[in-house]
DNA sequence: CAAAAGTGTCATTCG
DNA sequence: CTCGAATGACACTTT
């Protein structure tokens, strides 16, 4: 037994009655001795934003030169007085290949460095359409080699339909729309990479501005519509999207409805990632290779219906669409723009998204004040706020939970070890205990052995009874009972650790007329 | 295909 | 009253 043990053992065990007394009762046979223990165990952007970079500029210039050069859009006529469109570079989607259609300009290989980085460059010649930029950006950007690699088989074995999970990525696997935006299902974003800006046909109001239930949503007028001067802008004619309303539009009706721009896209991105640092789409495959690309710029029914085919998400107003299965075998599900990114590019929101969300809101409310919003853009800023600073609530209140369940884990293991180690000084207090009744009854004995009446004979052990009782030395308890009664007197205490007890005895027998107790006896007993 | 895990959003509460 | 944080609940996606 460790010194630890024993200390505890004795502390546990310490006998508080130095001076015990015991009577011998006239109750024959009855041993009353008991030992009190006391337990104490301790366990227990924004375009011309102010913002705009150098890189900006010269990057504007370049692309000014450009569209001189080859880019002619004819119907840019929806794209040029879109503030943000020149992001595209960052958004390195399959779809910009689509929208190459428009401009059949060569491809124009503009090195790896992303010059849009960091904001929406609306000073950016509206007319490069994101078509030019995507090929002028990713006809030989490396991106496309990395494209291969990561999906071979969109970029060789299926030109028409390249990667398609990677277009809806494009569009963001952000699930946030999926509930009240059901309505735009994956396949749809598909659609949409696959529709040209001049085949819309219908311009469906705008989509996930009103797609976001609750709060904002009722507050906010349809938007993102041509005909709609705040969020209409002609950009966004080809741009509307099906998040919105879910259900109130029949399949048929809300593809007819959606086509989506691949301006869109881009500008999405640069809202996404006004930042320099890697964006979703930075590792995004590009889907820009010419030859793969090409063929599904036809906005051919085939085409579409197949793109229809790897939407496989399944939400509550668009589960018609499960219909179709979604692509296997693609790698790794490159990140996509959010509704509300998607959103704050179809009303032309002047802020970064990273800004709307991390600002304080001091300086957020003075941001707000810089610009002249309308109060669709104003509730929808405000929306992307709530929701965003909601989202980062949320990852923190899931990761304190984690941290919290494995705390408490980690706790009850303890309090599993510390229950066993608990249990095992159960045990070994019980058995010392036991040893300590032993040696109590065989103090019992020699003390009885040593007990004389009057008459020079011993007691009888079974007339007569030791008791143990609280000190009273020739107080009033021991000495009123020795008027009646023949006593004894026991003095015994624990001294040593466990296994080692010394009592000593003292044994004091009265005679009836004795007021005090007269020690007749004395004796020191070792037991070991 | 079902279940579990992961995620975004909304509603609500509280300071 | 407004704001932000926290969190339960829900729907949806991903694994």
């Amino acid at each position: 037994m460790s010194k630890e043990e024993k200390a505890e053992l004795e502390g546990s065990y310490n006998v508080n009655v130095p001076e015990a007394v015991v009577q011998v009762l006239a109750t024959p046979g009855r041993l009353c001795g008991g030992v009190s223990m006391s337990n104490h165990f301790s366990g227990a952007r924004s375009h011309g934003a102010p913002q705009d970079t150098e890189m900006d500029v010269a990057w504007q210039e370049l692309m000014a030169i450009t569209e001189l050069q080859e880019f002619e859009v004819s119907s840019a006529g929806s794209y040029e007085t879109a503030p943000y469109q020149t992001m595209e570079p960052m958004a390195p989607m399959g779809g910009y290949e689509m929208a190459q259609s428009h401009s059949e300009a060569p491809p124009v290989v503009y090195g790896t460095a992303d010059p849009y980085n960091g904001c929406y460059p609306q000073e950016a010649p509206v007319r490069h359409s994101v078509s030019s930029h995507a090929e002028a950006m990713y006809g030989g950007h490396p991106d496309s080699q990395l494209n291969q690699r990561m999906h071979p088989v969109s970029s060789h074995s299926q030109p028409s339909h390249v990667a398609p999970r990677e277009q809806m990525n494009m569009f963001g696997t952000n699930q946030g729309h999926r509930r009240a935006n059901a309505g735009l299902s994956q396949d749809l974003r598909r659609h949409m990479l696959w529709t040209t800006h001049g085949q819309s046909s219908h311009a469906r109001p705008a989509d996930d501005l009103e797609s976001d239930s609750g709060l904002s949503l009722g507050s906010s007028p349809p938007l993102a519509s041509p005909d709609n001067p705040v969020s209409g802008a002609p950009g966004c004619k080809s741009l509307t999207y099906s998040d919105g309303e879910p259900d109130s539009m029949g399949d048929h009706a809300r593809r007819a409805h959606i086509h989506y721009s691949m301006d869109y896209q881009s500008q999405a991105h640069s809202y996404l990632h006004p930042g320099a640092q890697p964006s979703y789409f930075s590792t995004q495959p590009t889907l820009s290779q010419p030859s793969a690309a090409s063929p599904s710029m036809k906005p051919d029914p085939t085409s579409l219906s197949n793109l229809h085919m790897d939407s496989g998400e399944s939400s509550r107003g668009s589960s018609q669409y499960n219909m179709y299965a979604k692509p296997q075998g693609s790698i790794s599900a490159p990140a996509s723009i959010s509704r509300d990114e998607r959103q704050a590019v179809s009303l032309k929101i002047p802020f970064q998204m990273e800004k709307i969300i991390n600002l304080p809101v001091d300086d957020f409310n003075e941001l707000l004040t810089q610009y002249t919003l309308t109060d669709t853009q104003l509730a929808l800023v405000r929306d992307i706020r709530r929701r965003g600073k909601n989202k980062v609530a949320a990852q923190n209140c899931r990761k304190r939970k984690l941290e919290s369940i494995i705390h408490l884990e980690r706790e009850l293991h303890q309090l599993q070890a510390q229950r066993e180690h608990l249990a095992q000084q159960r045990a070994e207090f019980k058995r010392s205990l036991a040893f300590i009744k032993c040696h109590l009854t065989d103090l019992y004995s020699e003390v009885f052995s040593h007990l004389r009446d009057e008459d020079g004979q011993p007691y009888s052990i079974d007339e007569y009874a030791l008791q143990q009782t609280p000190d009273a030395p020739a107080n009033s308890t021991a000495a009123a009972a020795a008027t009646t009664t023949t006593k004894v007197v026991l003095h015994w205490a624990e001294i040593g650790g466990l296994g080692v007890v010394v009592a000593h005895v003292v044994v004091v027998i009265s005679s009836a007329a004795a007021a005090a107790a007269t020690p007749a006896a004395s004796t020191s007993t070792t037991v070991t």
